[in-house]
DNA sequence: GTTAGAATCTAATACACTTTAGAAAAATAA
DNA sequence: TTATTTTTCTAAAGTGTATTAGATTCTAAC
């Protein structure tokens, strides 16, 4: 054929995505083995058989699920925290990741809490797929954490690797009670910028220290 | 009869508990949908339709599950919170109450996870059940945290919902990552000594604030 | 308009699931 | 021991599942 058409322009191209996000929306509702392919296959007006000319199994769709939503969030992290100076500190790079990662989850909820919710119950060779990415995610995390020990940027005694868990669970947790329909990007800035404030200077007020 | 054993030493009473015991472990490995009876029975060295003889249906099973992971936590933390003084302060309270929430999830992980993996993707109506505990549960969190608002314990602009929530994120998440087999109660105790640090200081040096 | 290929449907297979009813076995009481 | 109750098993019903193969329809190039 003479046309050359990219892969988001043909029509199965375009099946394809409609079919994950789909796929996504369902399993964060529902779980991995709550969702049906008939079920999936009515939400975008086919038959459940029609989904495996796209698809080769429903073990690989949600590979593919799982791996958009890492994909998602490391992208929106990336070009968060590229926003910020060359010289930024610990502080800035903290609120920055934090404000990416919580727009990706909290905006693109159904690929980020489908991953969430069923990490854990799905089979080993499910998750495989998607590991790359998620090590290269957690990297990232790892590498200004450390290198905040190491400069200082962190007080003393504080476990790096503790603090990033903790902090991944604040974000994590707010896809669960997160109510989009309620609330507007505003919000999520909101909440980026408590957890920051909360995760560097803590809750007491200013001047008391506890325990330290 | 003239025996009038309580439930715990019936037989059925006991096959009751290891029933819920298999149940709660599988629903948090596997999630709710991801389980089947079959699968509960052959645990406890039975066939599935004699489950129907302790349990009237699979929904009852997770209800029981649901219910019974509420009640651990709500009172592992109430004891934790009862061995401090009366007139403890709000940095007291709230350690013991990460104490305890992390002792009971990281310790009966098998009902507290099932808990926190599935809730979302069961019946509406499986929820109800265990509905009342939770609000109450939360209702505790949301007391004591009121209370630091309005007699400053907590700085100036900390929005209470949001620190609870955060805290609550945390502390869930944990139970992801957390393994059992590789660590001990030791371990939690650091766990929760680290995060109501966190809270409480944040992660700045000391003296050092940012961004207030 | 014809034709090749892409996309979907239909219908069937094979299997697993929850739940039920009644038989069988085990435990307890008389 | 015998009778009664409690507990478990067996077998089946009915439904839903993922997946496949072949027929069918739609799409786009010529």
């Amino acid at each position: 054929m003479l046309t050359n058409k990219t892969k988001a322009q043909t029509k199965a191209g375009k099946t394809y995505q409609l079919i994950l996000d789909a796929a996504a929306k369902l399993f964060s509702k529902q779980g991995y083995h709550g969702t049906s392919l008939k079920e999936i296959a009515s939400n975008v007006g086919m038959q459940a058989g029609s989904l495996y000319y796209h698809f080769e199994s429903k073990e690989v769709l949600m590979q593919e699920v799982l791996d958009k939503s890492i994909q998602l969030i490391y992208s929106t992290v990336q070009s968060e925290v590229a926003k910020l100076d060359k010289q930024a500190g610990f502080a800035e790079l903290l609120t920055a990741a934090i404000h990416g990662h919580l727009i990706a989850i909290l905006s693109y909820s159904d690929y980020t809490l489908a991953s969430i919710r069923n990490y854990g119950q799905i089979p080993a060779a499910v998750h495989k797929a998607s590991q790359f990415a998620r090590d290269d995610y957690e990297q990232f995390w790892r590498g200004f954490i450390q290198q905040a020990e190491r400069t200082g940027a962190i007080r003393e005694g504080v476990d790096g690797h503790l603090l990033r868990l903790s902090v991944f669970g604040a974000m994590n947790w707010a896809s669960v009670w997160f109510d989009s329909k309620e609330n507007n990007a505003a919000d999520v800035e909101k909440i980026a910028k408590f957890q920051a404030n909360i995760f560097l200077n803590g809750c007491l007020p200013e001047g008391e220290k506890y325990g330290i």
